[in-house]
DNA sequence: CCAAGGATTTATCACTGATAAGGAGAAGGT
DNA sequence: ACCTTCTCCTTATCAGTGATAAATCCTTGG
C-alpha cells in the first residue's frame, strides 16, 4: 500500500459518499486497514486532499493549441474540459477550491501563457484571460454542484409569477442558471471580452 | 436571547476565529450559555450558517441604477460592492458559496433584471450577465481569501526565472493574480463581453 | 397558588482527526 | 545463525465536534 493506491481508493470513496463523508476511518476500512495507518503515508488529511486535488487536475494538461487552432477555440476547449473535469467528480469544485495549486502547476501555466503570447497577447493579457476564466469556472461549477447536492429544483413556482416576472421570462427563454447552456453563454461573454481587450490594446502584430 | 443576537455574536466570532473554528460550543460560550441552548433557536448548524450568509448578503441591496446611470457603471458598482462585502468578512466567500440563496433573494434579483431590461437587455441577456458576474466574483474572492488564509506569498522565486519566464513577466507588469487590480481587469473583460453581446443581438431600441 | 409553556442545563451519543506506544516482519550486516 | 534496524501497521486513547433526550429553572396567565 503506497500513496497512489490510497489516492485511488479515496477517489472511489469520494464518488460514493461525497466530500463531507470522506473520513479517514472510512477510507482506511476500504483499504482493509485501520485509520492511523494512513498517517504513515500522509502527514494529515489536508495533505491527502491536496494530492487528491492535484491528481484530478493533472488530467488538465491540454497542451498548447493544436496546429492552426486560434486562441479563442483553444481557450473555449480548455474551459469546457476544466468544467467537465470538475463535474466528473462529486464535490469536485469544492475539493479543488480548498487546496493549494501545487508547484508543478506553475510550469504548465507558463506554457499556456506563452501559447497566448504567440497569438498576440501581452503577458498580462494572457494571465488575466486565463485567471479570469479560472475564477468563472470555479464559481460556476461550485454553485452548480452545490445546487445539485441539495437537489434544488429550478425556480418556477406559481406564486412567483407576479413577484418575479422578468426572472421567469428569462428562464423560459434561456433555461436554468446552471447547466451547459448557461455555461456556454458565460463563456462566450468572457471570450468576447478578451477579444475586445485585444483589439483595444493589442498591436496587430504579435507579443509586444 | 433571540435569533438576531445569536447571529450578531456569530458574526463577531467569525471574524475572530474563522469559519472552521466557528463551533457551536464557542458560540454558546460567547453568549454565556451552553451549546444545546442554540438548538432551541436553530434546527441545526447549517440553518445558522444559512442565516448568517443571508444576513451578510442582505447589505447587497444596491437598488436599481441611479438616475442616468448607464448599465455598465451600475454593474461595475454592483460587482465591486459584492466583492467588498465578501472580503469584509473572514471566509466570506466560502461561507456564502456553501449556502442556499434564500427565497427573498429572488425578488431582488428580478428587480435587477428588470433594470437591465429597461436599458436594452433581453431577459436572458440580463440573467446571463448577472449570473456570470456572480460566478466570477465568487470564484475570484474564494481563491483570493484561500490564498490569504495560508498566507501564500505571490510567486517570484529565483529558481523559477527560467522555468516560468512568461508568468514572471506578467506578474512584473500586472501585479499578482489577486487583489483589486486583477479583479478590475477581469471585471472589464466581462463588461466588454456583455457589451459585445448587446451589440450583436440587441436592437438599438430598448427591451425586445 | 398553581399550571403551562418557553428557554436553558446536564448528561450523553456517535463520530471525527490526530498522536503515542508498541508489535509484526522483512532486510541486511556480521 | 543471530541480532539490529527500518518499514509499516495496530491498539489504545485524546480532545473536540454536532446533536439529542431528559430534567430543570423561571416567567406568565388562569
Amino acid at each position: 500500500m503506497n500513496r497512489t493506491t490510497i489516492i485511488r481508493a479515496a477517489l472511489e470513496l469520494l464518488e460514493e459518499v461525497g466530500l463531507d463523508e470522506l473520513t479517514t476511518r472510512r477510507l482506511a476500512a476500504r483499504l482493509q486497514v485501520k485509520s492511523p495507518a494512513l498517517y504513515w503515508h500522509f502527514r494529515n488529511k489536508q495533505e491527502l486532499l491536496d494530492e487528491l486535488a492535484r491528481h484530478i487536475q493533472a488530467r488538465q494538461d491540454l497542451g498548447p493549441p493544436r496546429e492552426g487552432e486560434k486562441w479563442r477555440d483553444w481557450l473555449a476547449r480548455r474551459a469546457r474540459e476544466r468544467r467537465d473535469i470538475l463535474l466528473s467528480h462529486r464535490d469536485g469544485a469544492r475539493l479543488i477550491a480548498g487546496t493549494s495549486p501545487g508547484h508543478d502547476i506553475a510550469a504548465t501555466f507558463d506554457r499556456e501563457l506563452h501559447a497566448l503570447v504567440l497569438q498576440g497577447f501581452s503577458p498580462v493579457q494572457a494571465m488575466r484571460a486565463i485567471t479570469t476564466l479560472g475564477s468563472y469556472i470555479t464559481g460556476f461549477v461550485l454553485e452548480e454542484q452545490a445546487r445539485h447536492q441539495r437537489d434544488e429544483p429550478p425556480p418556477g413556482g406559481l406564486d412567483q409569477a407576479r413577484e418575479t416576472p422578468t426572472l421567469l421570462a428569462a428562464i423560459r427563454d434561456g433555461g436554468p442558471p446552471d447547466g451547459s447552456a448557461a455555461f456556454e453563454d458565460g463563456l462566450t461573454l468572457l471570450l468576447d471580452g478578451i477579444e475586445a481587450g485585444l483589439r483595444n490594446h493589442g498591436d496587430t502584430s504579435s507579443a509586444r
